[in-house]
DNA sequence: TTATAAAAATAGACCGGTCTGTCTATTTTT
DNA sequence: AAAAATAGACAGACCGGTCTATTTTTATAA
């Protein structure tokens, strides 16, 4: 991997673990065993540019792997339920350090950091683009609104299961799937 | 206002806003207009110890807030959505700039600092348990799942009003209340 | 193919500032 | 007089960021 990738990478797991402000500059460079010289050389704009490269990097992954597991199932249901799925897995594996990759971000900079708000409103925006044309591929009328609300529950049940390290939140989202489906596209 | 509320206070409202690793101590001292001896005497366990205080006071205030609206409603789905509608004159009065009171820290210390995770995981408790009490005052079925369904989402609209800085989120929670009581005690 | 110039990347010392926290006084209240 | 609270200097570590070299790679020309 590059070292530039490498920067990203690293910055991206520990923004996710505990946000963008507890996460120095020294910290990344020391993890991506690199000088602070290629930091800002491949990142000039300093410590926001190199979390909105993070933040975009997410964008790409997520949204990847979001179409992979909406073209692996046969329903709209099986699709949004492997994706819960995907975030279940997420953080047991981690031992709920890792949650939502963009949350933390969001609510650290809504009030303060306008540019890297404007990051993660870019991800979200791509998530939901993503989910609102499988549904539409599956057949369903999903509009923006169903993917919308679907993104909206799951980031409550993340912010849940990681105060109550518990996957039940997910659990009880992955139940309301099938309703919030067909709740949707029955009103106008 | 004593000085060691005076404290809580403005961490409070600096940890709400940006969260925990990006409000220091000395920001905190100098907004209180205290000196940092103060600080120290009064919260001998330093910053974490302060932390936990502000959560404990945004506690009470949202339970108390949560208690007033639920009492002064007829229905239940009128008490749910007054607290919505507390939320969105908060971010809209203050720009989006407070939303859940402990979403930030929540996210920020789950996979580091473990007793302040505690600390949050009290307050939703609290609301939690308050909320189903009015449920049950109501007369509905309404158990610990309702209640814990209802801050859930409420949560998850809540960070994404704050990224969106528009309170459609809220609004669309609200139309869903109705729905959510009723499903919730036809299941078992 | 080799020599060389230009560009890219790596390396880390260094800067002023801020961080949390400690410590000793001094003032105020009991 | 004793206790509580206020006051702020100070310490050691770390912050983001700048700056100058040095090394490595790439491009070009003989």
């Amino acid at each position: 991997m590059s070292s530039r990738d490498r920067l990203i990478q690293v910055t991206a797991r520990l923004i996710r673990e505990k946000g963008m402000a507890a996460t120095g500059i020294n910290e990344i460079i020391t993890a991506a065993g690199l000088p602070k010289g290629s930091m800002y050389h491949y990142f000039p704009g300093g410590k926001e540019e190199l979390v909105k490269a993070a933040l975009h990097s997410y964008k790409d992954w997520l949204g990847q792997s979001f179409k992979a597991r909406m073209k692996g199932s046969t329903t709209a249901e099986q699709g949004l339920c492997g994706i819960v799925d995907f975030f279940i897995h997420d953080l047991t594996s981690s031992h709920y350090v890792a949650g939502c990759p963009v949350a933390t971000v969001a609510l650290e900079s809504a009030g303060t950091a306008p540019g890297v708000t404007e990051g993660v409103r870019e991800v979200m925006d791509h998530w939901i683009a993503s989910l609102c044309a499988y549904l539409q591929y599956k057949g369903l009328a999903g509009n923006l609104t169903t993917a919308t609300d679907f993104i909206t529950q799951l980031e409550g049940a993340l912010v849940m299961a990681r105060i109550y390290q518990s996957t039940e939140p997910l659990e009880r989202l992955k139940l309301k799937i099938t309703e919030l489906l067909q709740n949707e596209h029955t009103t106008p």
